[in-house]
DNA sequence: TAAAGCATGTAAGAGGTTACATGATTGG
DNA sequence: CCAATCATGTAACCTCTTACATGCTTTA
């Protein structure tokens, strides 16, 4: 997870840890630890997919490799398991630049469907909470958890709405 | 997290652990693996909170301890510190019946302004996105965030009218 | 020159994941 | 009786958290 928000930041231009944080920071998912940061980077450059550009330096600035290329290409397209789905859809949003339009459509729609699934289980166990004389607060728990996956949804199908002009301008440039 | 769910639950009545993981993921968050449960069963075994009705039988029923009742009352109320912060947050929630009237209040409002101080790094965030030439979809998901926050918030606030009501009742039993 | 902030890192411990292993019980 | 599901558990591995340690650089 770290690691994809990591090799995507370093895809647009190389850093050093210290920035790499405030970027994350400021993408809005995770307030990521330095303590989970190094380690980070240090696992991916074992792996070959990020190089130090002047490993002795005060500020160590990596650069993404060939091959973390091709491993960020991999990272950014396959399938987005549960758990930290949600985590891991928001950064592929991110860096969805880096991902080839025709492949764009099909991210959003296996994303949509996760959602329509999980909307399926919450809508089913609201229809339980309203039977039974469940916890006010439980219930506004429960409700508002269908009302947030409804409004991704709909936030989704916009996003769909996007992509498809996208390739379609891509076949048809006139 | 985990523990104070399974906690909450063991509160309401005993429970077996398979029984536990169908309860979480009827609640929503989590979908709890076995690896994850039973190592938390023994952990809040060996702390004391919880215990086995029948040790040796098939289904190892649970039940909540004194002790364990009193860290559950502790873990509702405390600070909940970044990160995990929403799921604490959902998890209390389920189990606000179990948190006195008179200090819910106060969470829901350390809640709020939990968001607000996040929705300001957001609304920040979105400008700078805003004013440079970001990527569309990043920008989108960054205007999502705020909009998620937004309407978090404005759910947070129905709870405190909720929640001032209940106190007033309290109070005032007319 | 002292304080605040920049910058990198390590260590211990907690908790989660997947995969594996085992066996009882229920339903067709 | 066989398959599916119920039910509990362990082991290896991974990543994160917090706390600690260190030293450079900027600024008042």
């Amino acid at each position: 997870m770290l690691d994809l928000a990591v090799l995507g930041l370093l895809r647009r231009e190389p850093r050093h840890g210290y920035d790499l944080k405030l970027q994350l920071a400021e993408l809005g998912f995770a307030r990521v630890s330095f303590g989970a940061l190094y380690p980070a980077l240090r696992r991916l450059e074992k792996r070959g997919w990020i190089e130090a550009l002047r490993p002795a330096a005060r500020r160590k600035a990596y650069r993404l490799t060939e091959a973390g290329r091709t491993a960020l290409d991999a990272l950014l397209t396959d399938e987005d398991d549960e758990p930290e789905a949600d985590r891991r859809f928001a950064v592929r949003l991110a860096f969805f630049e880096f991902i080839p339009v025709e492949r764009r459509l099909d991210i959003l729609r296996r994303r949509r469907s996760q959602l329509v699934a999980r909307l399926g289980d919450a809508t089913q166990t609201l229809r339980q909470a309203t039977s039974t004389d469940t916890d006010p607060y439980t219930l506004a728990l429960v409700r508002h958890n269908v009302e947030t996956i409804e409004s991704d949804i709909a936030w989704l199908d916009e996003l769909i709405a996007m992509a498809r002009t996208d390739t379609r301008h891509r076949r048809n440039p006139s």
